[in-house]
DNA sequence: CATTGTGAACGGGTTCACAGCA
DNA sequence: TGCTGTGAACCCGTTCACAATG
């Protein structure tokens, strides 16, 4: 089967396919099918079915999926197999809460260093990690060979911040800044605001 | 003009533009045109021209768009002129992230209320708030009103808090647990997990 | 017999190109 | 002249429908 190109659309949903798929292993499921799955996410049959055909033959006629194996291909194709180090840039609220968080290791990710400009939170501890001083990142995270970031920094600090990991050899940027990073071609940047997704409901809500 | 059918699709991008054009207003930028919209938010010009075309003639030829105009409009649509409140469910490190997030206020909503089931947190402060036992929950959203709900509860939680919210008077839920919600048609899902979305990079960040 | 994988048909979102207008 | 608003063209993602198969 040719790699082709994978049209990104199809790459964004597998994520959401492995978290269904791995919730249900842990229910005791083995087995699905491409109804089933759809109807848990919320997207037909026939979607599915193409998505996964763009990777190879991962089903079986009459019986469907095996979830362990599809949890396994999906893992591969995303490169979650290994586990990525991940550098938090800001200590605040939402920096801690992400720090403690205990759900990225069975899922690909470990954070592995936290930085701050904060000279009252530097040195301190959080989570399992001392806050390190963010002067010294671009230097810390180039040798730790890091290639993903989650910015929790202010609006106003995030651009220099993101130009900042960039120099650092950063490659995959996860922000929860609410505004728009300019970056050099071949950054990944991935954006989270809850506001965001409130207004699109407010919309249907009418007044 | 006839306020047809709008796309699901053109209303989610509403709020990106709510939220590039707030930004550069605070930067003092009064004026915009498709084509700088465009480029400050990653996609091409006639696409936001055919977006705001739908729900009127907000551009002038030769000019361009006036911003604090255009902010005003696009709120309206979105319905956050008023401000929303909001019942936050789950105490742990993200819910006291958002309970004490000052970015709600300015943008449409309120934290009014939180609830957590851990006898130990009930009756403590989080930010303004203290927090209430969700066993009076659906009570007590009823009868404040409340629409809107964000969910940083465990996944295993996620489906029962969500079915008790419906039954509160609940229409749309921002959910933290990666976990897939059923629920009844008419409510309203959106889902945050920064893992979908980091794995969604690592596709491009090849082995 | 249930369910996959897939070419073909379909539909809708995006881009194009230009008339219209400040 | 510069930039919007918009019909038409295009393209791409989704759905359909069915042959293939364990």
């Amino acid at each position: 089967m040719v790699y082709a190109q994978i049209p990104d659309i199809i790459v964004g949903r597998l994520p959401r396919y492995l978290q269904v798929l791995t919730w249900m292993l842990s229910d005791g499921i083995q087995t699905t099918s491409s109804q089933d799955l759809g109807e848990r996410i919320g997207i037909s049959a026939a979607q599915i079915r193409k998505d996964l055909s763009q990777f190879g033959e991962f089903g079986k006629q009459g019986t469907g999926y095996s979830i362990p194996f599809l949890v396994n291909q999906i893992q591969a194709i995303l490169n979650v197999k290994q586990v990525w180090n991940i550098a938090l840039i800001g200590a605040g609220d939402l920096g801690h809460a992400i720090a403690r968080y205990q759900g990225f290791a069975n899922r690909g990710f470990r954070i592995a260093m936290v930085f701050d400009i904060d000279q009252n939170k530097i040195g301190r501890e959080i989570g399992e990690f001392i806050i390190q001083d963010i002067a010294a990142m671009v230097e810390t995270i180039r040798s730790a060979d890091i290639k993903i970031a989650m910015i929790t920094v202010t609006a106003q600090s995030a651009q220099g911040v993101a130009e900042k990991l960039v120099e650092a050899g950063i490659k995959s940027i996860l922000t929860y800044a609410p505004v728009p990073l300019k970056l050099p071609p071949g950054i990944f940047i991935q954006y989270i605001d809850p506001i965001i997704q409130l207004q699109h409901m407010t919309y249907y809500l009418g007044n």
